[in-house]
RNA sequence: GGCCCCAUAGCUCAGUUGGAUAGAGCAACAGAUUUCUAAUCUGUCGGUCUUUGGUUCGAGUCCAAAUGGGGUCACCA
């Protein structure tokens, strides 16, 4: 990081003073691999203001560099590209600052506040590979965000209201025979799932049966029993029907227990949920509000709209003619609440991409209102998650449930695991616990590291992969590096401590190199909401480890001032990987 | 049909905001362990960056169109 600033400053100073340029930005890029050097300035852009060949250029930067930036010890031109080289004193006092400060990497408070809402399940059926990739994703911008300086506020949006809900009430109030949890040995949501699955079967029986009658299958969808009585269901419940409360309130306890305990095991947590039962009469107020403002209008059956063509949007209802609300109105009251509840700057919402029109719309309206917050809203929009075989779709069964998922993982961690040999001398509960580690991270690494935007494959035998471009790789390397370190606390070396300049091997220098980005690269995580762009510096920065690692010795190396400066590397390579994959939500071991 | 998103190696994905000969992993093949954790490392093989045009010193990256894939246009959520 100072090495970059320092010579950015350097040549700001070179361009004013040979060109008499004055250039408020400085781009350098990473030299490229083939050629020799750290850092890269490329000059075409000069060429032409200048009047200068870019090889000219080059050199005369170049050489005023060497002379007075103090970092850079060489360089070599390119065509247009200046290619620099840095010190060995430099990167040694680069590795101290960053090895030797706990919070590398974090940014300081910066007195903003920012809400992220994520999970939003329902409660008719159990978690799916869809949800995790939601749950990972908000848990993961939550951390990025607040190593960014943000005061993050976790929120959570159950839906545990409305006809879906009524489906898996309506089989279990016929078919269930008063099964529990208990009675069953199913976990609660999967409980109440088997029952939403029944539901739609019966249905579907009942529209071919009437189909069979000779009636249109649009209407049999509509007068099939029991979507009818499932329609009283929700009328009931609704109007307060005690026992259709009753019956709710049962099976809801039933799921939320489910839930929490998939939610502990994939270690997320929300610092507040909301439920729609409670706030889906909300909005009404901001209709009225936008009534009086003259900025949504009237329909003769009463139906409250307001005309966004002029964003480029449509027409959009926010309010029934019978008075009721849609999703736009609840939505709107919902986001005036945790507004107030919080008074953050910032609101993101982590919701699948089908969604985009929606919030479109939502945000559009926030402005016309002239709410204060609505420039802080952000849709965190992500792309499906399909399967080798095609879409998921919970009504055929073809979603994979996440409970089994991480079931899986977890079984193929430990079979690997315990075929290494390395932790015999673990306790059952101590292998279990780094077994799921493993699972997990391999499973969290899988999903995070495509870039949210868009749309991923899902193939089960590499989400299991432990080995090339995974999270336990990454762990592996984390493990690697505490084992060396435990080894050099054995040898009595003490290594927390500046080192001084010694002869760098190039691996050692790109391993520096890769741990100054660190700051920068959670900034561009956080301004991206991209966990994606965490996860390729933590595998970079483990690839970069372990290629010095095969190349020179750590604990042989017979020179001490050298060794030193591999432990301090070590340690620092040990944290960044540590506080990466923290970012991510992956823990990492101390062994495996 | 209107609008939005996506298209890079056999497969799954990166590509640092427009820079050099486009990179990883998986798969296939060849090597490395008397040595600090081989869940590792080194190498080989693999590309008309969907197509066409434009912008400029320079385009996988920006603009336009076409093609293909997905989403959305509900008084569902």
């Amino acid at each position: 990081m100072q090495i970059e600033s320092l010579i950015k400053t350097s040549l700001q100073s070179a361009l004013r003073e040979i060109y008499n340029v004055e250039e408020q930005v400085i781009a350098l890029q990473p030299t490229k691999k083939d050629f020799e050097g750290f850092y890269t300035f490329v000059t075409f852009p000069y060429t032409k203001s200048l009047r200068k060949p870019p090889v000219e250029i080059g050199n005369a930067l170049g050489q005023y560099l060497v002379e007075h930036s103090g970092v850079v010890s060489n360089f070599n031109v390119v065509q247009g590209f200046l290619n620099l080289s840095i010190a060995e004193s430099a990167w040694i006092e680069a590795l101290n600052a960053l090895a030797l400060n706990p919070d590398f990497g974090f940014a300081p408070a910066n007195g903003q506040s920012v809400m992220v809402e994520f999970s939003s399940p329902n409660t008719n059926k159990p978690l799916h590979l869809g949800h995790l990739r939601n749950n990972f994703l908000g848990d993961s911008v939550s951390r990025i965000l607040k190593a960014n300086g943000f005061n993050v506020s976790k929120t959570c949006l159950v839906n545990d209201r409305g006809i879906h809900i009524c489906k898996s009430m309506l089989a279990y109030a016929k078919l269930g025979n008063g099964e529990t949890p208990e009675s069953s040995g199913l976990k609660g949501d999967h409980l109440i799932g088997k029952y939403y699955v029944l539901f739609d079967k019966e249905y579907k029986q009942q529209i071919e049966t009437l189909v069979a009658e000779g009636m249109s299958k649009e209407e049999a969808e509509k007068k099939a029993p029991w979507i009818l009585e499932a329609q009283q269901l929700l009328l009931k419940w609704e109007q307060g029907d005690a026992e259709t409360l009753a019956l709710w309130k049962q099976m809801n306890e039933w799921v939320y227990a489910g839930f929490n305990d998939t939610y502990q095991k994939i270690g997320v947590s929300f610092d507040k949920t909301y439920y729609e039962s409670k706030t889906y009469l909300l909005g009404k107020d901001a209709v009225d509000e936008g009534l009086a403002k003259g900025i949504f209008y009237k329909k003769p059956d009463n139906s409250v709209w307001i005309d966004l063509t002029a964003e480029g949007l449509d027409e959009k209802l926010v309010l029934r003619g019978d008075g009721t609300s849609v999703y736009m109105t609840q939505d709107l009251g919902t986001t005036d609440l945790k507004f107030s509840d919080f008074h953050s700057n910032k609101s993101i919402w982590v919701v699948g991409n089908e969604q985009d029109y929606h919030f479109q719309v939502l945000f559009a309206i926030l402005k016309r209102l002239g709410r204060t917050y609505a420039d802080g809203c952000y849709h965190l929009s992500y792309g499906m998650v399909d399967l080798p075989s095609g879409k998921m779709k919970s009504r055929e069964g073809t979603v994979v449930d996440a409970d089994e998922l991480v079931a899986e993982v977890t079984a193929a961690a430990a079979e690997e695991g315990n075929s290494k040999g390395k932790i015999e001398d673990f306790s059952e509960a101590e292998k279990q616990r780094l077994f799921s580690m493993l699972g997990l991270g391999a499973l969290k690494y899988y999903l995070l590291k495509v870039d949210p935007q868009k749309r991923m494959m899902f193939n089960p035998a590499e989400s299991v992969e432990l080995h090339g471009h995974t999270g336990p790789f990454i762990q592996y390397t984390h493990a690697r590096t505490r084992s060396v370190l435990r080894k050099a606390v054995q040898m009595g070396v003490d290594w927390a401590k500046p080192a001084t300049a010694v002869p760098l091997a190039n691996s050692e220098r790109e391993v520096i190199f890769t741990l100054t980005q660190f700051p920068e690269r959670i900034a561009d995580a956080g301004r991206n909401y991209s966990p994606a762009l965490i996860s390729q510096y933590a595998y970079e920065l483990a690839k970069a480890y372990n290629t010095f690692y095969a190349e020179v010795s750590i604990l042989q190396e017979p020179d001490a001032e050298a060794q030193h400066a591999r432990l301090l590397l070590s340690q620092a390579v040990a944290d960044g990987i540590q506080k990466a994959m923290g970012l991510l939500g992956i823990e990492v071991p101390e062994r495996m």
